[in-house]
DNA sequence: ACTGTTACTCACCGATTGGTGACAGACCGG
DNA sequence: CCGGTCTGTCACCAATCGGTGAGTAACAGT
């Protein structure tokens, strides 16, 4: 892999163009970050490393060091990168929801936390590895999710204020904790405490399952 | 490290004689298996090799290749010994408890669960291993534990029919997937989604909201 | 055109990894 | 006693890791 401009000036070789700026450090910089990126989402912590990173992006491991510091600079960027995940997950129709209690939207807010991890492989990554591990670099892109993830809540939760004489916060978290869970275990073996998450139907029943948990709960 | 046998015996040659190992294969077999799973559940899978196995048991590594066939069958031994799980965590007194409702019992093995998960660090290693990687190493290891958490709940159960209506092999996967995830988070990086989960007290209060849950759906 | 800076590549380092073959010593049957 | 098997040790392999210092090529200012 190469340079996105390096590739554009390859494949337009066939005309006499004059070749214009192969050097270029912010695409390059761009590109270390993407490689970064879909090599965490797509190979996961384990086989991530300077030279992993390194060959996918196509360029020296030196310029990792140079323009993030190392690793921890660079997932320090992945992390800084994590606020556009709120932009993408909001729906702009927030119409059509009238009255909604604490339950509705508890209820909503789950079956779209679910969705939006399960077609996220990079934030499943993210997650596991908050679990496997504890080092700084993790510390601090866990803090970033958690925080994307406070400002996505808030976001969806509008005005509405939560009942009183239940712990929210613990319930809530016990409630997402579950989501996280489920979609990572799946993700990884298809199957959740012998529970199969492979098809549409079998995802239907975890929904099902999941509303009537919240629903149990904040009726 | 050194063989048990082997420390015993240095203790007693003050340096006249040549150090002499024991040659028991058995024992030696033991140390790597305890060797093993104390790594894992120390240091967690990240840094789980041959090597550093062989280095915590006190012998070469040729020894793990020649009594397990390497590292898959040092895994798999981990998977067969993980049985002994069910009897250590089974109550034997199941007296005081008079007619149990399935949400008495959920709730209870809920409890139960999450208590024996919290101070069980080996397999809180192998759940957040499970949920990272998907080798063949994992996989069977990932089922051993399945069949032995099934088992207990099998023991714990008995003879008490679930209700109708309900699909409890979904509601119960994502309650059951609530408490790993809670307790890994927690053991990580005490907390769960902005959920402090540190001292006995927060525990109680996440103890309580799975209580509010379980009796949510279950009655 | 010269100079200095920027962007980038390369070669090398020590350490560690998983893995193998050769060897030494203890034990046992003959 | 000898010879073979079992147990354990050691040296070595290629590959990869993170990390660094030095060098090269393209640019910009003058």
């Amino acid at each position: 892999m190469l340079n996105e401009t390096a590739v554009a000036v390859l494949e337009q070789t066939s005309a006499a163009e004059p070749e214009k700026r192969i050097r270029d450090r912010s695409a390059t910089e761009r590109a270390i970050l993407k490689a970064a990126k879909n090599l965490l989402a797509e190979e996961g912590f384990q086989n991530f490393g300077i030279n992993a990173v390194a060959r996918r992006a196509g360029c020296d491991k030196q310029l990792i060091y140079r323009y993030y510091g190392g690793l921890d600079g660079l997932v320090e960027a992945i992390g800084a990168d994590l606020g556009s995940w709120v932009k993408d997950r909001i729906p702009e129709d927030t119409g059509g929801m009238f009255l909604l209690t604490y339950g509705d939207l508890m209820e909503r807010l789950s079956l779209l936390f679910m969705e939006a991890l399960r077609d996220d492989p990079l934030m499943r990554r993210i997650v596991a590895w908050e679990i496997s591990e504890n080092t700084e670099q993790v510390k601090r892109l866990s803090e970033a999710r958690s925080k994307a993830l406070g400002l996505w809540l808030d976001r969806m939760r509008g005005s509405l204020t939560p009942p009183k004489g239940v712990d929210t916060a613990a319930v809530n978290a016990l409630i997402f904790a579950s989501i996280q869970h489920l979609v990572l275990s799946a993700a990884a073996g298809g199957q959740c405490a012998g529970l199969a998450l492979k098809n549409g139907k079998d995802w239907e029943k975890a929904a099902i399952a999941l509303k009537r948990l919240v629903r149990g709960v904040y009726g």
